[in-house]
RNA sequence: GCGAGAGUGGCGGAACUGGCAGACGCACUGGACUUAGGAUCCAGCGGGUUAAACCGUAGGGGUUCAAAUCCCCUCUCUCGCACCA
């Protein structure tokens, strides 16, 4: 018998799939598709144990699909552009092209030595001009629909980046990528108008019922749909303003109003009156606080008074306003009104002003008194002060309120949205350079679609500034407008590298196409990606951008969905000592190394084999010992008798089997079941428990002798049978095995077993017998057993009879085939 | 605070619609084979007991013949959002 050699077995089979393009696939209308998508990496040196994970769980799928028959579709690519190329460079003196290109270079070695499956033919790389040129005529499309456009605003601030980030980039006040803390700057930047999308991300989120529950409720949260009504107050000049709330059933006490510093008002009312040193002085101070101060949660109410006063529309009554730190400009109108009564943090600032309360909703079982309140109440209850509103439940106060408020015209009805555009301006040199010219005539021209592509320039200096190094590259910026032919300047800026990653599962059912971004037949077949796997992390970023993006190319006529994902899986990371594995950590196992002592097929199996997909994998080096120690013991199965079984003609079944024969039938019919139930639910763990199982038995039925050539032909039957399931996890070692032992290979990768019903069923059955729902024995019976007689084999039981002593039987619940239970007393 | 999810042996984890809790693996213990074993094979492995009884799925109640699973309350942990009006 040879010994297993992983090293040596993996080269042979991953040589045979490369020669043979094994997992090409092209569109064949006769067959069903099935499009298999994980996150594509970004090229950042090497693959990690997130990534061996993931594709590992991918590739699992693509094979087994592929053995049911499905034309699958299971590409790869690199999500290049992006900052660590440019740091890079900065420090080393590369070009990021350069270093980016050699990463992938390096990459694509390294999963094909863990035999993933890909269609290379269909690669991409999002720093390839073939890729981007066409997302550059994309953002041309959505110009020319008005779904881009360019604003000054408040942006987030990378200082460690030098890069403005999405709302969406930014934890907890931190950046994404390095954890700096974010500042706000004033920039003018691009920005796409995915909030005009919110409603349908919003509502579509009910309609994706293959995606976790996790993930679109993470989504609904940050597209924060909330439904309220705008009210207009009054100045004592007669001007309006407006509000947002969500509680129009406290109008009625609202005390004062409260501006945002950065509201347009804020500094306007207070002009000319005693109050307008001390505004300003206010504004500047919390402007001057950073953004993460600012939303600090227990950070002080503070504010100052404007100097004018509103109305209230409904009671008439003369409010001041205030301008109040805990008020966002972004969010809402700016401005508020303020019910000290029934919010907490307006009743926080009353306190801190000294202003009045007045409470409009009381409980029902007591009294609210302003003065000795200690916080405000926020449950249910009736209305008072309220006018004719006054016994109303509050609830049903809301909607009749904003009728009244409606039919006088004094409000509106609105939904407020949380979700703010998505800002694409990155002021960094490694990414798709936006296609726009400056003309001091023209002013903003788009790049005429002839022009396309503006490529990015490989061969400059790159230094760390805040802005473009494009910028300072006239070979790239100084054009000709394309109307007048002046002198025009070129946007120095690149987009997001969340642009690439929000169509590239597109570009990959046409990845050669180039007379046009996506060849629409292609994509059609293809489209919809059937199932998506990935980290959670991308919940909002990547998975909502790509929503919003699909949308748009579907609305441009290139995409016929739109929902681009089906199903999604979110596997959970990798953990080690109780940590996500990293660098600073010092907790990382290199995959490679994995790879050098046990093979690829070990490393794959264990993160399957360790947890379930979407939980975390808690990393084990004991762990990996057991499978590689699995893998070994099925080789020996396998290997130490593939002479004496080359001849025979395998079986999994014979009539008038019995015994251990029938026993073994028996499994491997139900394990087949089991590993295919367990895949199509992406329980990969149990599936590999089952098989093992099987393989326990196998050597248990080895042991007990079968030597005639019946059992040698139903043993080889078994071991084919555990080879074809095995095949999706361990490819490598699955065919060697498989090709040992006289089979056609092809044939493998093409089939996955099927069970016979029949075979799955016991003739046997072992019954649970309980007394008072306690286990008190079991007992073997025949399957379908007549009931009455199943109840006289049990009544008989000694076990029982000892039970039963002295007691009335009640009653006897019998659940066929698995158990009954004696009621007594 | 809001939203989502989780809590099962020493560990990772099983148990689809309520029906024998702990599959499979790791670790551990004993044995076999061996010059040797960190290889392999056999046996054991929730607590408890000579054996049983009994106790066990975060804790407490409930529904049911029967609950890890369903309902109510409490606790703990993880994740996301967070002064969102």
């Amino acid at each position: 018998m040879n010994p297993y050699e992983p090293h040596a077995i993996e080269e042979k089979w991953q040589k045979f799939w490369e020669e043979r393009e094994a997992f090409r696939v092209d569109e064949d209308p006769s067959k069903q598709k099935y499009y298999l998508l994980e996150m594509f990496p970004y090229p950042s040196g090497k693959i990690h144990m997130g990534h061996v994970r993931n594709y590992s769980i991918g590739d699992v799928i693509a094979r087994y699909k592929r053995m049911q028959g499905l034309n699958v579709l299971h590409p790869m690519g690199w999500d290049a552009f992006g900052m660590p190329a440019e740091n890079a460079a900065i420090e080393r003196g590369i070009q990021p092209a350069a270093w980016t290109h050699e990463n992938i270079d390096y990459m694509r070695q390294q999963l094909k030595r863990l035999g993933f499956g890909y269609d290379w033919r269909r690669e991409i790389a999002t720093c390839d001009v073939d890729y981007y040129r066409w997302e550059q005529w994309m953002f041309l499309k959505m110009y020319e629909k008005g779904l881009v456009y360019r604003k000054s605003s408040p942006v987030n601030f990378c200082p460690k980046c030098q890069t403005v980030l999405a709302n969406e980039q930014v934890e907890g006040g931190s950046c994404w990528r390095c954890g700096e803390e974010v500042i706000q700057k004033e920039l003018t930047q691009w920005f796409f108008a995915i909030t005009r999308y919110a409603d349908e991300l919003y509502e579509y989120c009910d309609k994706l019922p293959g995606w976790p529950e996790k993930v679109t409720s993470m989504q609904k949260n940050w597209i924060g749909k909330s439904y309220g009504v705008e009210v207009h107050f009054t100045l004592e000049d007669g001007r309006r303003f407006t509000i947002f709330t969500t509680r129009p059933d406290t109008l009625y006490g609202v005390t004062f109003m409260v501006l945002a510093p950065e509201h347009p008002l804020t500094l306007e009312l207070s002009r000319g009156t005693a109050q307008e040193k001390d505004v300003a002085a206010f504004v500047q101070k919390v402007k001057s606080q950073d953004r993460s101060f600012r939303g600090e949660i227990n950070l002080e109410k503070e504010g100052v008074f404007s100097g004018k006063y509103a109305i209230n529309p409904l009671t008439g009554n003369k409010i001041p306003i205030y301008v109040g730190n805990f008020v966002l400009m972004e969010y809402g109108t700016g401005a508020i009104m303020a019910v000290p009564a029934h919010d907490q943090r307006d009743y926080e600032f009353a306190k801190e002003c000294d202003l009045p309360i007045i409470v409009t909703i009381t409980p029902k079982d007591r009294l609210l008194d302003p003065q000795s309140m200690d916080c405000a109440y926020v449950d249910e209850g009736v209305l008072v002060n309220s006018d004719r509103f006054n016994g109303m439940n509050n609830r049903e106060a809301i909607g009749s309120i904003i009728d009244y408020l409606e039919e006088t015209g004094l409000g509106t009805r609105t939904v407020n949205y949380r979700l703010k555009d998505w800002g694409i301006s990155r002021q960094r040199y490694w990414g798709n350079p936006i296609p726009i010219i400056y003309c001091e005539d023209c002013g903003t021209v788009p790049v005429p679609e002839k022009d396309l592509p503006v490529t990015l320039p490989v061969d400059l200096e790159i230094k760390v500034v805040g802005r473009s190094p494009l910028a300072d590259h006239p070979a790239f910026y100084e054009v000709e407008c394309p109307i007048c032919k002046k002198k025009a300047r070129r946007e120095t800026d690149t987009m997001d590298t969340f642009v690439e990653s929000s169509w590239y599962f597109l570009r990959y059912t046409c990845a050669d196409y180039n007379e046009g971004a996506l060849d629409r037949k292609r994509v059609d077949y293809w489209m919809p990606v059937d199932q998506y796997i990935g980290g959670i992390e991308h919940a909002v970023l990547h998975l909502l951008y790509s929503r919003f993006f699909n949308r748009i190319l579907n609305e441009l006529g290139l995409v016929g969905v739109r929902e681009p994902f089906e199903n999604l899986l979110t596997q959970g990371m990798v953990i080690k000592d109780g940590a996500k594995m990293s660098k600073s950590k010092g907790n990382v196992v290199d995959p490679n190394y994995l790879i050098e002592k046990y093979g690829a097929d070990t490393a794959r199996l264990f993160c399957l084999f360790a947890s379930p997909p979407e939980r975390d994998l808690d990393w084990n080096d004991q762990g990996v010992e057991g499978s590689y120690r699995f893998l070994q013991r099925v080789w020996r199965l396998v290997a130490e008798r593939a002479e004496s079984l080359g001849g025979l003609t395998a079986i999994d079944q014979f009539p008038g089997a019995g015994g251990d024969e029938k026993q073994l039938i028996h499994k491997i019919h139900k394990t087949i079941m089991k590993v295919t139930d367990d895949l199509g639910r992406f329980h990969l763990n149990t599936a590999i428990a089952s098989i093992m199982e099987l393989v326990n038995m196998t050597y248990k039925f080895i042991e007990k002798g079968a030597a005639d050539e019946r059992a040698q032909a139903l043993l080889k039957g078994t071991i084919e049978t555990i080879l074809r399931l095995l095949f999706p996890f361990v490819p490598h070692m699955a065919s060697e095995l498989w090709q040992t032992l006289g089979g056609d290979v092809a044939y493998l990768g093409l089939s996955w077993p099927a069970w016979n019903a029949d075979l799955v069923k016991e003739e046997k059955v072992m019954i649970a017998v309980q007394i008072n729902g306690k286990l008190r024995d079991t007992c073997e019976a025949d399957r379908d057993m007549e009931q009455e007689a199943l109840r006289d084999t049990i009544l008989a039981l000694e076990k029982v009879q000892r039970h039963l002593e002295g007691k009335t039987i009640r009653k006897t619940i019998v659940v066929p085939n698995k158990l009954v239970n004696i009621v007594c007393g």
